[in-house]
RNA sequence: GGGCGGUUAGCUCAGCGGUAGAGCACUGGCCUUACAAGCCGGGGGUCAGAGGUUCAAGUCCUCUACCGCCCA
């Protein structure tokens, strides 16, 4: 066995093995209980980042975990095509050839896209498997595949005969780049400094005007009404006047409306109908005439007038304010801040845009939706994210579900050319169902992405046509995501989930952190401080990465990533592979069987200890502590079993020992059944390098911590830890020549200390432990009971023996102080429990005597 | 403007009502045959500030300051 541990040299091996072996594929027809998840399918834009890293890692430790305990576990893999996103990144790509998506045409455009998911998928599975991730890749599902189009056409299909999608002239969102309509939650609103404009529009009829305040001045040429507050006394008696749009010459009237600010510019707004949305409502609510002036790639329309028509929109900025200036009707401009609309994807303004949509209304699903997590049939972890789905929930808005890109799928809808009528149909109809005509054309647009995402936890099952499937592993137990796309994701799967299925999508809802650096800034490309997964398992292996992710896992709390601590848990893999070393080491044939007539006390402690971590290891993964469970397994394996077990072990192994490596074997077999959720490779390793039964660790027990329990040594080894650990420290303080053989006499008697004195003096190359009355001439300690005294049997300095036993008192000192406060305080001794008056009154008491003892040794050295 | 989260050792973070913790960093001593990616020790904190509740407050409540995020 080699002296360090190199996980290049395994980790791929065991996955191979895994995979082959198909440990991972779930069995409907076990019999076991059922534990089902799915991914959240990455986008097949590029690669997986440290965030997929994080909550992968999450979901393969409960599903690991899951497996140990007996489950026939569900973790089903997958990617989404990630419409909008996707076609950008390809665009892009093109672009590097000069061409456009035009150029190519949507089929040979569509070529390309798919030559790029397949490589992009390959990279994505490939990371993956790099990260151990144990899912069933015999169900990987892919959101563009034959069979969800078909779980997505049938949803629409079933959606638009309920009445639940209709298609409308309605003002959208736009990106005049990706040219498609967006949903509002793909618009990402950002402070830009602007200016605000302040306008006349002169009165039909006598002097005078009205000014208006805008952000963009080139919309007036759409402009249909000029609106005020109705409580505005400034305006009372403007009302019902007309006003003559400047430069366009069209009459247009003076509204009051409720929605207008009057705090606002001067209280007065233009109204442009076609190209803002509170304008809109505005103008539908007043029957405004609508003039589109801004047409779908941002430039302006024939209406705008001929001296603007082709015009890009922020030119036609220029020239309107150039024109107004001319016209002495641009009263000031301001400075103004205000936040603007963006393409989520590609950073362009949105321009709101009248266009034809279809659309969900999501009134009445949204309200089973709520209800499922009001009542908690679906749970958050950690709770504040709750409030914060149904306060989205409970204020939602239709759904624009079109998106006028090539890359989705396609929407089922046909549309007649002769009797205009639109016939909506699973399969490509043969005929208009309203006229009968075969002149008919499908709608060139494409479905939301996130319409097919939102089938995601049935349609992978196999929904419509695979019930059995669907009822072995719908609804799902578990679903861990980032809080980013809980309107975008969760939202949509909980409203899909209850109204096709009639359940919840999910049980329960982890919500896991952010990815930032070190330094807590989030990870971006933009600051350039993204760190590749793969990069880092490539250098501190998988295993070091997944568990410093999971001991960073603090339900609710980012996760500051940091390479020097990934250091740390390297190390801790190679203490493991170390510790496993000296075990294997030792081991022969006959030794593994353990008797437990023979234990000594020090195997019932950690064979103790090992039950106690199993058991809380388990309640703290079934709570999600994930950091928890791995800072405990973490100390454990260190602190205990390698610090003091193993030393000890070492001693006895000296004499006979036969019985205490079976110990050492079975501990450490179970620790490493207890870690390999967090590190599932070395752990592989290891455990087949031991004495086992079973093919593999993946499939073997999870220790539940039941199996152990001597109470009654626990304290007798905390003692003697204590001891060795004082007779260490006055070596250490007083610099005491490792070498030299020390003498160590302790003022008590103890049966178990006098029983061990021999391991006692090994761990501190002590030559003899002896009871009885200290040294008069040595260096002292006081232990929970009495003292300990050691002596070198030469000359002493004193100084420095002396400051350490004044640091010691200054501390007892405290002690004292603080519980003489505590117990005089009034009240205390009446309304404290019993065991806290108690044990505040033993400490009192031993930290008084231990203080006592250390003046006397303290006056002795002067 | 509304909401959420944070402020604990030099750094990154646990702890959330009963005597302040971890990892890393720092530091003294050790190449003790599992491990120098190591071993044995040590130092370091008025738990952001101010009030309040309580016998008892990093821990609960209120307010303030600063940082971060979400929604409008």
């Amino acid at each position: 066995m080699e002296k360090s541990f190199n996980p290049r040299k395994f980790e791929e091996k065991w996955y191979k093995f895994w995979k082959e072996k198909g440990y991972f594929k779930a069995k409907p027809d076990s019999g076991k209980p059922r534990f089902s998840m799915v991914i959240p399918p990455p986008n097949v834009t590029g690669t997986l980042h440290m965030g997929h890293a994080l909550v992968f890692t999450l979901y393969d430790i409960v599903a690991r975990w899951k497996r140990m305990k007996g489950y026939d576990t569900l973790w089903l893999p997958g990617t989404d095509h990630a419409g909008i996103a996707t076609q950008v990144v390809v665009e892009r790509e093109i672009a590097k050839e000069g061409l456009q998506r035009e150029d190519l045409g949507r089929e040979k455009f569509l070529k390309r896209v798919w030559e790029w998911v397949e490589k992009s998928r390959k990279i994505i599975n490939h990371q993956l498997e790099r990260l151990g991730a144990s899912v069933d890749w015999s169900r990987y599902k892919f959101t563009l595949s034959e069979e969800l189009s078909r779980a997505v056409k049938k949803a629409f299909v079933t959606l638009y005969n309920e009445g639940y999608i209709y298609r409308d002239y309605y003002l959208v969102n736009w990106c005049p780049r990706c040219h498609t309509a967006l949903s509002d939650l793909e618009v990402d609103y950002k402070k830009v400094k602007g200016k605000l404009y302040y306008i006349e529009y002169p009165f039909k009829e006598g002097e005078g005007a009205i000014t208006v305040a805008t952000t963009r001045p080139e919309t007036m040429l759409g402009d249909t009404a000029v609106a005020v507050h109705p409580q505005d006394k400034r305006y009372k008696n403007l009302i019902g006047k007309t006003l003559i749009l400047p430069i366009v010459g069209r009459e247009i009237p003076i509204i009051m409306d409720e929605a207008v600010d009057p705090e606002f510019g001067t209280g007065a707004v233009k109204i442009t109908p076609a190209h803002d949305p509170d304008d809109f409502q505005i103008g539908r609510r007043h029957g405004l005439e609508v003039v589109v002036v801004i047409d779908d790639l941002g430039k302006m329309t024939e209406k705008a007038g001929k001296d603007f028509r082709g015009l890009d929109r922020n030119e036609a900025r220029k020239t309107v304010i150039g024109r107004l200036k001319k016209l002495g009707l641009l009263k000031k401009i301001e400075d103004y801040e205000h936040s603007v609309g963006h393409c989520q994807r590609c950073g362009t303004v949105i321009e709101p845009h009248l266009s034809w949509q279809w659309f969900m209304k999501t009134d009445e699903i949204s309200k089973l939706a709520i209800k499922a997590v009001k009542d908690e049939t679906t749970r958050f972890i950690p709770e504040n994210w709750k409030n914060f789905y149904l306060e989205w929930m409970r204020n939602i808005h239709d759904w624009c579900i079109s998106r006028q890109l090539w890359w989705g799928h396609r929407i089922p809808a046909w549309y007649c050319k002769d009797c205009k009528g639109v016939t909506i149909s699973e399969e490509k109809p043969k005929k208009c169902v309203h006229c009968g005509s075969t002149n008919i054309v499908q709608d060139e647009d494409v479905l939301d992405t996130w319409f097919s995402s939102a089938l995601w936890p049935f349609s992978t099952m196999g929904w419509p046509d695979d019930t059995k499937n669907l009822e072995s592993y719908y609804p799902t137990d578990l679903l861990i995501t980032g809080f980013d796309i809980i309107f975008f994701w969760v939202a949509r799967m909980m409203m899909m989930g209850l109204h096709f299925i009639g359940k919840v999508p999910f049980h329960e809802v982890f919500i896991n952190g952010l990815i930032r650096d070190e330094n807590g800034k989030k990870m971006s490309k933009m600051a350039g401080n993204v760190i590749d997964p793969l990069e880092m398992i490539n250098k501190y292996g998988t295993d070091a990465l997944r568990f410093t992710l999971a001991i960073q896992t603090v339900p609710g709390m980012d996760v500051s990533f940091s390479e020097s601590r990934m250091a740390g848990y390297k190390a801790f893999a190679n203490k493991i592979w170390n510790a496993s070393r000296f075990v294997i080491m030792n081991l022969n044939e006959k030794n593994y069987k353990m008797d437990e007539t023979k234990l000594t006390p020090f195997d019932r402690w950690i064979l103790t200890r090992t039950s106690q971590v199993a058991e809380e290891t388990n309640k703290s993964l079934s709570q999600y502590k994930f950091y928890e469970a791995a800072e405990r397994l973490y100390h454990f394996v260190w602190h205990e079993f390698c610090d003091w077990f193993i030393e000890i072990s070492k001693l006895e192994m000296k004499k006979d020992g036969e019985n205490t490596k079976a110990v050492l074997v079975n501990v450490l077999e179970r620790t490493l059944r207890l870690l390999h959720p967090f590190m599932p490779f070395i752990t592989e390793e290891l455990w087949q390098k031991l004495p086992h039964s079973g093919e593999s660790i993946t499939i073997s027990p999870y220790p539940e911590g039941r199996e152990w329990n001597w109470k009654e040594v626990m304290e007798d080894v905390s003692l003697f830890m204590e001891a060795v650990s004082k007779i260490r420290k006055i070596r250490s303080e007083n610099i005491i020549n490792p070498k030299s053989k020390i003498r160590v006499r302790i003022s008590f008697n103890h049966p178990f200390l006098a029983q061990h004195s021999e391991e006692i003096s090994s761990l501190t190359r002590a030559e003899t432990i002896e009871f009885g009355s200290i040294f008069k001439e040595g260096f002292r300690d006081v232990l929970k009971q009495g003292e300990i005294s050691v002596t070198i049997g030469e000359k002493l300095e004193l100084e420095v023996e002396r400051k350490r036993i004044e640091r010691e008192i200054s501390k007892l000192e405290e002690e004292v102080n603080k519980l003489e406060k505590r117990l005089s305080m009034k009240g205390f001794r009446q309304k404290a429990p019993e065991d806290v008056v108690k044990s505040a009154e033993i400490g009192l008491k031993e930290a008084k005597e231990k203080r006592g003892k250390l003046k006397k040794y303290l006056s002795s050295l002067k």
